[in-house]
DNA sequence: ATGTCACCTGGTAGGTGA
């Protein structure tokens, strides 16, 4: 099965390119980060009229997230449980017997800030329930927009970005703390291009200077790691017209 | 140093978040 992970910064402007991205991978699921809508305004019908299942929580303006499937999505879950939160950033579903979580990590903004706290505790609260989610289902993904550059080899310019929010030290040990609980990063499992990164500052010619980060991440469980047979970044969205800032990731398991 | 994008409010620009 196919699984990919993709922050379109805006469902109402890239709804077009999710369908197109959709009808051309034909993944069993994707989950979406950044969908920026109310649930009401959810474009579900255009989703289910292309033959997809389609699962969100969403709010005006900020966050929200979604998970689209080719099979029906069980066990829908809703954010952390037990963990009350005003901001939509988590959707979990089961899919074709693999528990399937979509998440998207708080940005943090600046380390010692307010936002950077909330990013520790709702990263706390994230591995304590995943905990629980992966005693219940061996077969379990994490995936979404992390907003971690797990190492330096995940970063464009390290030096400059040392200590900067995404590379902190706090930040990278929440990260190896979700690994701890028996999960891998799909990605390191192969041999990959130097110099890969998931996202491109809008900024400063980014994308073409290709200075980015890799902050995007499918993790897996053990069980489901020596059926993982290739793990990409699709970048080819990234170069199109009105772009996100991210590009889809992407992991085959068979 | 910021050469961006998307969204909101309140007003035809400015602020916020990423």
């Amino acid at each position: 099965m196919k699984l990919a992970t993709w922050n379109v910064n805006s469902l109402a402007v890239r709804l077009p390119q999710a369908l197109a991205w959709l009808a051309e991978h034909r993944p069993d699921v994707l989950v979406l980060q950044e969908t920026k809508l109310a649930d009401d305004k959810f474009p579900h019908a255009d989703f289910e009229a292309a033959g997809w299942h389609a699962q969100w929580l969403g709010q005006k303006t900020y966050n929200g997230v979604a998970l689209l499937s080719r099979s029906e999505a069980d066990g829908v879950v809703r954010n952390i449980p037990g963990f009350s939160d005003d901001q939509a950033r988590v959707i979990a579903a089961t899919v074709d017997g693999v528990r399937t979580i979509g998440a998207y990590f708080p940005n943090g903004q600046e380390p010692g800030s307010d936002k950077f706290a909330y990013k520790m505790r709702w990263m706390g609260a994230l591995r304590d329930w995943v905990r629980a989610e992966m005693a219940q289902h061996p077969q379990l993904v994490l995936m979404g927009d992390f907003n971690i550059a797990p190492e330096d080899r995940d970063v464009h310019d390290p030096i400059a970005w040392a200590g900067k929010i995404h590379c902190t030290d706090e930040e990278r040990e929440h990260f190896r703390q979700l690994l701890g609980l028996g999960l891998v990063d799909a990605f390191r499992l192969f041999d990959q291009p130097p110099k890969s990164w998931s996202w491109w500052d809008y900024r400063n010619l980014a994308f073409r200077k290709n200075q980015g980060l890799r902050i995007d991440h499918i993790l897996v469980s053990e069980v489901l790691r020596p059926r993982v047979k290739a793990c990409t970044i699709d970048k080819l969205p990234r170069k199109a017209e009105r772009p996100s800032d991210h590009a889809p990731v992407v992991a085959e398991i068979g």
